[in-house]
This record gives structure tokens, sequence and C-alpha cells, in this order.
DNA sequence: CAAATATAAAAGTATTACTATCAATATTAT
DNA sequence: ATAATATTGATAGTAATACTTTTATATTTG
């Protein structure tokens, strides 16, 4: 579980969140209230409220909300690769390594582990909700030198690998993969809130319109 | 021209802006503002400084800055379906049809119309930066419900149902519309600040990526 | 036990996102 | 031309945000 955070940049906070009980506690309820009441109505005010404890304490360990943002979308990219890593490994053929990879990055995350304070099914839900809005921002060029995108980008760089290992013809193979990451996020938006504009719903999910995507898309090479 | 303001909704605006010179101010600078400081920092008071009038009389035209950037999406994408529906009418190959919405579509707006107060190259720009946060927000179900998205929603089907022209048995036509819409601002997000994530640059457009991508998903019916 | 460290409480600043009031100008109607 | 009306501008005010600073109080550690 320590890995998890392998990949959380440094400059992301003042202090470890993870170093101590308070730290933790921003963390869980921060999740939590982001989700309820959106970021924009999200304050560190708010937040010391419901720990019962103070802002400026929260201040020490997050300059703002945004590198909070910023962290809580480090943790949960760098978890869904710790899982997408774990359930591709040693699968040796290249179509079935890129669909299961597929599978964990655009199912649902519905079983809540819960055994840390974070609440994976919630921050999916942030994820999806305000994930864009940490990259669309003037400050972006500057933030991603920082390093602040790392995992992300590794992530998508992976797929693009998978996919590029199935069809290495295909020649939008980087492309493609940043497509589907965020067509994910967006298809589980739409399903949500403009189910008019997406065939997902109850019985299809994200998963099949983006696996069927990627079968019409790439061209198999046989077995060498 | 007068035209393009259709389907813009009334509730967007408290007096429309089309009405006077003040209104045509207003929707001018906040183009050239939102993109040169990005939405955030944008103010209705700088933006009264800038055209040298109130912050007061800007309220007057708008309750605050995301109905504003409702409005100019409003504006921007009722602009690209009279382009849309313009370009495609009495083309009858269905094939060319779609091919030349999705050029429509995704081609950077490069020529500079100029011919009314809004610069349409830079209201691209700020709906590529800008759009998500128009409707990654709480109270998103609320404005749809008013009918804020109208116009969005209308292309979007527009394209979907060119797809099923093209492919009547393509199950996920309207995700895969969607994924266009959302995909080609993303993907020219990705040209400009994670070059990494994207195979389009100076010699490859998102036109090209997303046109390869429909001719490889989409089985061509034969002329009955 | 003393020293260091972490947290809490309180107060203060600049800015934002408005609202309200009133005066100054245009515009229009008679 | 004048009165009535609508529009805009100027000023001030409020509550909240996004912090920073200072001081006091716990808590931990050596």
């Amino acid at each position: 579980m320590q890995s998890l955070r392998m990949g959380i940049n440094e400059k992301l906070y003042l202090k470890d969140p993870e170093s101590s009980d308070l730290g933790k506690k921003i963390i869980e309820q921060s999740i939590l209230m982001i989700n309820e009441m959106g970021f924009e109505s999200f304050t560190f005010k708010k937040l010391g409220t419901a720990i019962s404890s103070n802002e400026s304490s929260i201040y020490r360990y997050f300059e703002n909300k945004h590198k909070l943002l910023l962290y809580l979308a480090s943790w949960y990219w760098g978890w869904l690769e710790y899982r997408m890593v774990f359930a591709t490994y040693g699968i040796p053929d290249d179509e079935r390594k890129l669909r299961k990879a597929i599978e964990i990055l655009t199912q649902n995350v519905e079983e809540d582990n819960a055994f840390t304070h974070i609440n994976e099914v919630i921050l999916n839900k942030i994820v999806i909700n305000e994930y864009s809005k940490s990259y669309l921002t003037k400050e972006v060029d500057k933030e991603n030198k920082e390093g602040y995108f790392l995992v992300y980008k590794r992530m998508v760089n992976r797929l693009a690998e998978m996919i590029m290992a199935v069809d290495g013809d295909y020649p939008y193979p980087i492309s493609l993969a940043s497509t589907i990451f965020e067509g994910s996020l967006h298809q589980y938006f739409l399903q949500e809130h403009f189910p008019a504009l997406t065939n997902c719903n109850e019985s299809v999910t994200p998963l099949e319109y983006f696996t069927d995507l990627i079968n019409r898309t790439l061209n198999v090479k046989p077995n060498d």
C-alpha cells in the first residue's frame, strides 16, 4: 500500500498527510466533502470545521485546495496503475493483456476496499467530476514541468504501449490511449447527467463500448 | 447571422447582449480576457475596467460569469452547427457527409472571420480550455433542465445520426459521437500542453486521427 | 523535566462576488 | 422642446473566500 504513494510528487504537499492522524483525516474528509458539495464550494475552512480542526492547520499540509486535488488525483491514478500492472502481469497474449488493462481502467469502481482512510469508490466519482479542472488551468505548463501529472502520463503511456503491442502498424496509439482515458471518465459523466448523449446505461458499460472500439480499430497481428 | 443566436437560451442573460453596444463590448472583451487570463482569474470588475464601464452595468446583462461562459459556449456551438449544416447540406453520399461533418467539427478554426464583435478563433480556444467547466458542476442537472446545453446536445445528436446513416448496425453511435466531440477538444489541448500524450502535431491533425478512427470503426453499408 | 514540535484559536488582509442606492446620461414618446 | 423612461456609471456596502500571521496550548521526544 505504501507503494501507492509512489509517484506522488512531494511538492504537492507541505507536510506528508500520511505522516499524521490529522493528515489522514484531511484526506479522508476532503474526499467526502468534495464529492458532496463539489470542488468549487469546498473550502479549507469547511473542512476544518468538519474534522474539528482549524483552517490554519490544514494550510500546513496543503498550500491550497488545487494542490490537494492534484494530490488526490495522483493517488487515484497511482492506485489504478497498481491494479492495472497487477492484473495484467504475466498475461502472455497481447490482446488479452490490453483487454484486461481497459477493463481495469474503464470499469466502475464498485467494491469499497475501505481498509484505508481513502474511499476509492468516492474518489473515483471525484475524478469523474473534477479531474479535468486540475489541468484546465493557466498554470498547467508550469505544473506539468514540476511533475504533478507524471503518474497519469505514465499510465496513458502504458496503455499506448499495449496498443502498439497488439497492432504495431496503428498510427495513433497514444491518441487512442488518451482518448480512452478521458473518454471513459466522460462516458460515466454522461451516463449520469446527459443520458441522451451516450449509449452506456445499466446494461451497457463503457467497458463494452471501448472494448468494441479497440476491436474494430486495431488489426490483430498474427502471432509470430 | 441572427440565426446564430438561435438556440441560445434566453435565461442565460438578463438583458440580451446583442441589443446594445455595451452588451457587444461585454461579449467581445470577455472572450479576449478569458483567453488571456483563464476563466478563474477573470472577473466582471476587471472586465468593466477593460471596457471603461462598470461592474454593476455588466451584472445587468449576466447574473454571473458562469452564465456568461454558458452563453459563449452556446454561441460557439450554434456557430459550429450552422457551419456544419451548411457544409453538409445536399451531400448525397452518407460517408462523405459524415466525413465533412467531422472536418468542420475537428478542424482548427484558423481564419478570423472578424465581421462581428466575436472572434471565433479565440472563442474556439476558450472552448478547448474552459468548456468542461461549464458542465462539471453541482448545478448541471438543474441547468440542463433549463435548456442551457441544448445547442450542444443537438449537435452531438446530428453527428450520431450521420454515423447511423453510414452504419446502421453500429451499436454505439451516440457514444462515438460524444467521444469525437469531447475527444477533439481534448486532442487540441494535449497537443498544446501534453504533446507526449497525443500523436497530433504540426503535421498530424485531430481530423486525420478521428477520420481514421471512423473509417476503422464503421462498416460502410453498400448503396442500396 | 525541558525543549521541540504540532495543533488550535483568533485576528487580519486583500480579493471576490455580488447587491443596493443614487446620480448622470441617453433615448423615446408626446 | 419637454417630460417621461430607460440605461449606464459611480460609490458604497456585505458576506464569503483564500489566504497569512501571531500567539497560545497541547503533545511528543530526548
